[in-house]
DNA sequence: GATGAATGAGAGTTCATTCAT
DNA sequence: CATGAATGAACTCTCATTCAT
């Protein structure tokens, strides 16, 4: 409602709600098997059994569509970082974000393609107040953890974590690893050895 | 070499080679300034002072000066690699690493936003050999030097130092960093985790 | 009577002479605050309060809703038109002329902007018999006057009357006047003009 | 170039020229034959045997071109009233503004589907200076001549005449008169009429 | 009867590419 | 070789209308 990246219609119905699902489930695998090029309106709403109008009544325009599967992904992120964050309650600091690093790798490996692709279209994208939320939330919930024990500047190296999972995950997917485990190893070498250097003894 | 994405004629005559230049360099700055989208040939062409026609005696196609682009950016990284290189001859191995690492920074952050839109524009192009034997130069350029100290995959370890240093460099310049300095020892600290890992003793 | 414009069913219930009222209502300050271009169907039944299959059980199709609207404000125009010559019954030929005239200009007055965007959407409508029978009888009116005078061609006398005056109200409208009686001034002066010539000697 | 209905380029070559006339000429007998209704961008290229691609080169858009149609009218009608204010020099005030007036007439009815048709697209057009201006110079054109004989508000006296004429013209299209002399008769005792009443002695 | 999800023809517009000059 | 007018497939999006519930 507030934005303009809003879907058009809440699904209260239950026939609304298989539509809308229908819709992102096909731009979705549009996306990542296509790429943004492949992703044109007409082609989702074919590929989602459904008619061009009847995508328009669910969402504005293809934007939106695309900022629901980034938003929908990032939900899926930010639940599993928030899981990892409670399982490893009271372990060390660099045991409570390896987790968290963890669990979002093990979240963008069950859709990596569409992930991939993802990354890449939120560029394109207009500024979006509810995405812009979710992506702040996503780097709090790792700047909570990095608070507690040092004060200098945890934003920044929330980002830095984050992002060089996310850099050393996108270069993995794309020369074809596909287990999380050898992947999540190497990346916890350069997190506590990014995290170290912050700690007063390490 | 009869590629897709190579270029029409070999730039032999110097109107040629400045002609060619010119249309890089309008494509280079629109791509920077309004992304994938506002890079239109005939917008490119208007840039570069030159008709449309033209522009098509110099690149079969729009996908073909993407592909020089990168090309060209690819080689600016792959020689300032290879000074840094040779510079630090004969140190430690963290530390020529480190400094090639440092000179891959350099460059991108030389035009970080096209940096940034080559790299999401790179997914949407057809595989080209040229531009895989210099991706995969860039990687050996570091694979060498991991080489000389362990065995074991060096190619992976080389991706990943590359991978987790474009990670932060992209994200660091997406939060408007501008300065290299303390980017580049962030990302030391990330780098020498991951190789003292690998190390003997490290 | 079963033209292509007539209502889908007659109001006997109380229930559907509301509703169709609304509908009225409703697509009558639509086309008077966005004009034709903003009339959709959709937006007439939400600004009424019902649904879109609703309003398809009261009209057959939306020229059928402007015909309506159209029909409507020709009948308040010539209940007016009415009134006014009988109020007059009596007087010099010009005087009830004029008296005609002022009344449709005052019932146009009421909504301009309603009636200006019935004038121009007329244009586009297929022809009707029940909206040419007002129209005709509109201008009958006149011509029952002007018939007692002379013989020559009150018919044309009449369209010329009614036009300059549609033609005055239309242009004074848009260039924001508001208050009826000094265009209604202009206006006499400009029919008595014309008729005065027709008279036997004025 | 300053204006959203601007054309796009200027016709410096022949064959642009052509091109240019040719989507005009079909859009005009398009919307004299079809209405606003039947003016699609694609209708009027097939209709002008070029590219829907062509048209755009010309027009940034359909109300672009709309406006060069109606750019072209009024530019016709001024012109035509220049020259009728020039021949009747020195007359009575009422016989300078009859010729106008009748030049007026006499361009409208050169072809009567396409002004009236004009006339109400008008309506739905964007304002623009351009045409703001075009409108302005008609009725200064009546406005001049006013002036000459009486302070009280020529403007409103000029719109008033002008209004009346152009309403009337229009009923009378619509009632199938085509011949113009007739009418011109009907319109000037009109306009005499209003106009007596502010002279002087009249 | 009422509802509103669904439809799909068709609108306006863009842009990579060609080819006559 | 350079030019730029011309092309047209393809894109995003609208809206009058239908019909299962």
């Amino acid at each position: 409602m507030t934005t303009a990246l809003a879907p058009r219609k809440a699904p209260r119905q239950d026939r609304s709600r298989k539509t809308r699902d229908a819709i992102l489930q096909a731009a979705g695998g549009l996306l990542a098997r296509e790429g943004l090029r492949g992703l044109t309106t007409n082609h989702v709403a074919r590929a989602a059994g459904i008619s061009i109008g009847s995508l328009y009544q669910y969402y504005p325009n293809k934007q939106a569509i695309i900022g629901a599967l980034l938003s929908q992904s990032r939900a899926g992120v930010l639940a599993a970082m928030e899981a990892a964050a409670e399982d490893s309650d009271g372990a060390a600091l660099d045991a409570v974000v390896c987790a968290m690093v963890r669990a979002r790798l093990q979240e963008q490996l069950r859709q990596p393609a569409l992930a991939e692709a993802l990354a890449r279209a939120e560029a394109e994208l207009p500024d979006d107040p509810g995405l812009s939320r979710q992506r702040t939330q996503v780097q709090a919930q790792v700047v909570g953890v990095l608070a507690e024990y040092y004060v200098d500047d945890p934003e920044t190296a929330a980002r830095d974590v984050l992002a060089l999972a996310e850099g050393m995950t996108s270069a993995a997917v794309r020369a074809g690893e596909t287990e999380a485990a050898p992947l999540a190893d190497r990346m916890e070498r350069a997190v506590r050895g990014y995290l170290s250097a912050l700690l007063p003894e390490g």
